[in-house]
Order: C-alpha cells, then sequence, then structure tokens
DNA sequence: TTAACTGCAAAGTTTTTGCATCCCC
DNA sequence: GGGGATGCAAAAACTTTGCAGTTAA
C-alpha cells in the first residue's frame, strides 16, 4: 500500500490573512467578498480563491451555493440554510435530525447533505 | 390598482421544440443538453436559455443546481434529489414530508425547498 | 537552495444581453 | 404592418490556470 503524504504547505501572511478573516466572520461571504474585507493588505484575488479551496479540503470550511456563486461559511457543524427572497440574506438554520438519518433510494450512503429554505424573511416589509 | 397582464407570447416552432424537449425527458438536463439535442434543427443556444426560463417562470419545470450548473426539471411535484459523487448521476428521490411543513427561524414563510443528498449510487463499484 | 507560494493576466465556463433581422398574428 | 421572437456575437460574471518572480524553511 501507498501512503498518502498531506501536502506540505508553507506559512505565509497571505494563508493567514485568509484563515483568519473566514473564521472571524460570521456570515457566507463570497471569495470576493473575502478578497475585498482583505484589499488593504494587498492580497490576489486568485489567492484568496485558491486558500478557500484548501479550507474546504481541510474540512475547516464549507461552502454553499447561493444565486449561482459560491459562499463559504465557516460553521462545519450539520446544518441547513435559509435564504430571503427578498433582500437575499443567507443564514444558518437547523438542519431537521431525521433528516441526515434518511438514506434515499439509490444511494449506497448518505456522503452529505445539501438543505436550503427559500422565503420572506422576518425583517423583510 | 393596475392589471397584471400575462406577456404575450407567439407560437414558434422553437419554443415547441424546447417544451416537447424537456417535458419529454426524464433526466435533468442542462441548457446545453438540451440545445445539443435539438441541434438538427438549428436552434439557437440563447433561444433556448430563453425558453428554459420561461418555463421557469410558468412554473412548467423547476431548476436544480447540480454542480455549479442549473439543471432542468420536469418534476414540479415537491421532490428531492440524489446525487452520485461517483459517477455524477442526478436524480429525483422523494421529499421526507415534515421537511416542508417546518419552518425555519428567521423565515416568514416557506417558499421552497432545495435538498439534495451527495453519495455513491448503488450501481457504482 | 529549492520547492511552495504569489500576483497578474489570460483563459475557461456558464449565462445574459444588444441588436439587426425575421416572421407570427 | 408591428411587435414579439430569433440567432449571433459580444459581454458579463465567476472561477481556474499558466507562468515568471518571490520567499519560507
Amino acid at each position: 500500500m501507498t501512503h498518502q503524504h498531506p501536502p506540505s504547505r508553507r506559512a505565509t501572511w497571505q494563508r493567514e490573512a485568509v484563515r483568519e478573516n473566514i473564521l472571524s466572520r460570521h456570515d457566507h461571504p463570497t471569495a470576493h467578498e473575502v478578497h475585498a474585507s482583505l484589499n488593504l493588505t494587498g492580497i490576489g484575488l486568485a489567492t484568496v480563491y485558491r486558500h478557500l479551496a484548501v479550507l474546504v479540503t481541510e474540512g475547516a470550511v464549507r461552502t454553499v451555493v447561493h444565486e449561482g456563486e459560491t459562499r463559504y461559511d465557516r460553521n462545519t457543524d450539520p446544518h441547513a440554510h435559509a435564504s430571503c427572497t427578498s433582500c437575499g440574506a443567507l443564514w444558518d438554520v437547523p438542519l431537521p435530525e431525521h433528516i441526515a438519518e434518511h438514506r434515499p433510494d439509490g444511494l449506497e450512503n448518505v456522503a452529505g447533505v445539501q438543505l436550503t429554505y427559500a422565503g420572506r424573511c422576518c425583517h423583510c416589509p
């Protein structure tokens, strides 16, 4: 059997900046939004994309696709999302317990569940 | 109060070709795939996109985003999806009943639910 | 030293849009 | 005849990739 070496990584301020940014916020930013909030550092957009992808691979963050954009979520516990069809807000909500346990027809196993509720949020008139 | 007239539409063979195509298939094609299967007719890709969008507006089909692509689904009954992380297949599965009834925190109402299970399908070795 | 990392720009994808032309009604 | 519909190409929006220069270890 062959050994799987995890890719070696160097410590750079760019890596730490992206990690610190996404892990410190409670919203669901796009790569552009992370890049925008780091604009004073001069980091490149591609670097932000690259580090976010690494963080996803490492399991440090997860993604959620919303309105055609990939958004990053520091909450890696099983949970669902809710979005407002009026203001576009997106936030975490609890995942109903029976969901993850359910095994749909045709699937050997359930490796992941993506659940998003849509409707009008309580703050929109 | 003002009256909302539904947009007037002309009958063209392109409209009928897209409608007939998407309503006759049980898979979840992308706009490109619908266009590809109509390639002998000479229909334009933009026209396919436009008609699929109209069908969604009319409620004749629904969409499901899978691997970053918008896919079209002729099944408009409430249902969930399952996808194979190995072969990429995507198919309809029943929506657990309690899901649609559940109202997540922060939402006034639930206008739509998107639920996709991911895992290895029964046909992949 | 050197292999990983970075920034930039170019390219790739998917979807939308502008517009001259076409053709239902 | 007139306004919606079409096809094409350009553009838009998002993301990835190639590459030459940089830097951590």
